[in-house]
DNA sequence: AAATACCGCTAACACGTGTTAGTTGATTAT
DNA sequence: ATAATCAACTAACACGTGTTAGCGGTATTT
């Protein structure tokens, strides 16, 4: 009876919320099945439920582990004493950080975000919601110090958070570009495109 | 026996199709279920299968309806005479046109194709694929003629094309802009990150 | 009016799903 | 060494899925 591999440090349910993400990523969350993920952990299905909950608890992990960290990271930005437009591209490299390197969970939060379950489904688009009016706050501060075009703030908002997500057609990409050089390119272009020249 | 409604040159199909996409949109392809769909469109669940052949055939339908129009686009645009940055801005107002007017067809096609079979899968790919590779020559010209920033042109129409997917976002925003202002914000943000200054 | 094609219905199938119960071997603590 | 906890297994269930067969009524054509 082989037991799931784990380094130390990472627990089972680690490992299995890991798998997941990958799994979800690739086939979304609904076709997704229990058999699936139990084969890509080596185990049968019914044993990971020595883990976890249940399947909607997996999503609820990935989903708000990482709206956690882009909350957190918003408070941290906003507190800095810096230009707007700086506080811009700092959340606009962070985002694009996250999603070149932490690529599977964001993406499944990302997308796969309409299926969890009420009382969780709320509090995630509330949490997106407050999320993107932050954002918005920060653009139309610059807009008024005249740093930023005059546009429609919500509207920016839902532009660099949409490109970003662009980055999943980059890590399918077989010529890929090095992750440096897309993240310059992508602060080239859309902060570019929101500073008033 | 109630049949479904249809105005004169709407087939019972096209009904089907229809309200496919939306639910599809709504719910995502593999939990929409047939049960779903038939109650939306006011029949039983067996008695689609007089109008279509299986659920895959609905996905089909709605994604290379979507594919073809951008394709025939791309050959229109392509033929005419006019700078680079002018054609880029072209289809950029017409990708935004489209996910305004045609919201539920153009969302499940970008967002559900991953569910395609296979003969239709490697099919869709591979003109998503070609179409990119059309949309970043016509902005490598636009480089090399100086109209356009020195950028890697791959990681320029992936910011664009997912860009316009944020759209889904005004769509479900309840204090919307109009129409008009989305698409002049849109164009001015994208089409300035771009431009040579 | 008769014939034919159309289109809805009910019933049912085979299958894949998430999940639970109960058990047994492996690991850890006493 | 013994006890206790952990984590794997098999078997099974209840249910939702896409789809087919076959029937009967309704439009449409002749």
């Amino acid at each position: 009876m082989a037991r799931i591999k784990t380094d130390k440090n990472i627990s089972r349910k680690e490992v299995i919320v890991s798998k997941a993400a990958t799994l979800f990523r690739e086939k979304g969350f609904k076709a997704a099945s229990m058999r699936d993920l139990a084969e890509a952990v080596g185990v049968e299905a019914a044993s990971l439920y020595n883990h976890i909950k249940s399947k909607t608890e997996l999503l609820h992990e990935l989903c708000f582990s990482v709206a956690n960290r882009f909350l957190h990271k918003m408070d941290e930005v906003e507190a800095e004493n810096i230009s707007n437009i700086a506080k811009i591209e700092k959340l606009l490299r962070f985002h694009i950080n996250e999603m070149i390197y932490h690529y599977e969970e964001v993406y499944v939060s990302d997308r796969e975000w309409k299926h969890l379950a009420d009382p969780y489904l709320s509090n995630f688009q509330n949490q997106r919601r407050i999320y993107r009016k932050r954002f918005a706050a920060v653009i139309e501060a610059g807009i008024r110090t005249k740093e930023v075009k005059k546009i429609d703030a919500p509207t920016a908002v839902l532009i660099m958070l949409h490109a970003i997500s662009g980055i999943e057609s980059w890590h399918r990409s077989t010529q890929k570009i090095s992750a440096a050089e897309l993240e310059e390119n992508m602060v080239t272009i859309l902060v570019g495109g929101l500073t008033n020249p």
